[in-house]
DNA sequence: CCCCAGTCCTGCGGGC
DNA sequence: TGCCCGCAGGACTGGG
């Protein structure tokens, strides 16, 4: 499921080609499923972008933003099963929208497909953009974040801190998989209470969250069993073999060797841990 | 404001 | 063999 590291590899995997490149055509497909519903609408969208070049790819949180050269942002939100995509789709049924852009003589498509269409396509103004996106709607980027600022923002709460971590507000980037993962690093349990955390824990904290988004980002992201997950290329991602405690339920914990791996449930999420590792 | 449960969406796997 | 149900978790919404 695309997380930070997910999203910042669909990022790097198209920049290269799309910033720069015009837009020729925007299209939806005509796939069995129910369509995604962009805003605006398609045709009115459709209408705003074509003919404009893309002047940025960036990756804000867990969504991939578009600058164009007008100033608006088009913004793709891949959540659930949302890829982008140069390299044909996994398959056809689930393609969604095609962008065909155009870079000096080169023409070639880009690609977003979505299996279970829980993405979104939003095109929005500066004003808008500001609105929507701004510094009250998402907490610092996960890969940026300081130590000072965790302490800040996790002295003002009691949930526990797995639970906190995927609160956009307080912290963005972070999704269900990499919670897990960077707890077990950071040997904290995912239930210790957020204003309860000691500063040695805070500093572990910190240095995990990098570590391990650092390091998923190196492999290209987690592509789980169900395969969805694939880079701008459709090439499976190599994070899910370093995975410690993600869906590794009652197996041996590879770090201590000794207590097997617990499964919980918190804010209707799995959680994995050791209860050996993280007391 | 804070927090939680419910919702969207599709494919898959388990139970019968 | 086929059907039904629950589950996976991005982010948003409504209500306590």
């Amino acid at each position: 499921m695309p997380e930070l590291p997910e999203v910042e590899t669909m990022v790097r995997g198209i920049r290269k080609a799309v910033e720069g490149a015009r837009i020729v055509s925007f299209k939806r497909s005509a796939c069995k499923c129910k369509p995604i519903s962009p805003t605006p609408e398609f045709s009115q969208l459709a209408k705003r972008i074509t003919g404009l070049k893309i002047c940025a790819v960036t990756r804000l949180a867990k969504r991939i933003v578009m600058q164009l050269e007008n100033e608006d942002s088009l913004v793709i939100e891949p959540r659930m099963t949302g890829l982008m995509l140069l390299a044909d789709p996994p398959s056809v049924e689930h393609l969604r929208f095609c962008w065909e852009l155009k870079q000096g003589r080169k023409q070639f498509d880009l690609f977003f497909w979505d299996r279970r269409g829980l993405g979104t396509l939003k095109l929005y103004s500066p004003e808008e953009f500001e609105q929507q996106l701004g510094e009250n709607k998402l907490g610092p980027d996960a890969l940026v974040i300081t130590q000072k600022q965790w302490q800040q923002r996790l002295k003002k709460t009691s949930r526990p801190i797995k639970v906190a971590m995927l609160d956009q507000k307080l912290v963005a980037g972070i999704g269900n998989l990499y919670a897990s993962e960077i707890l077990h690093l950071a040997q904290i349990s995912p239930l210790q209470p957020c204003d309860d955390i000691s500063e040695s824990q805070l500093n572990k904290l910190s240095k995990a969250v990098r570590q391990i988004l650092n390091k998923a980002i190196k492999h290209e992201g987690s592509t789980l069993s169900d395969g969805t997950y694939r880079n701008a290329l459709n090439q499976a991602g190599g994070y899910q073999n370093m995975h410690r405690v993600y869906g590794k339920e009652s197996q041996i914990c590879p770090t201590c060797g000794n207590a097997t791996i617990t499964r919980i449930v918190q804010a209707q999420r799995s959680t994995f841990f050791c209860s050996n590792c993280q007391p």
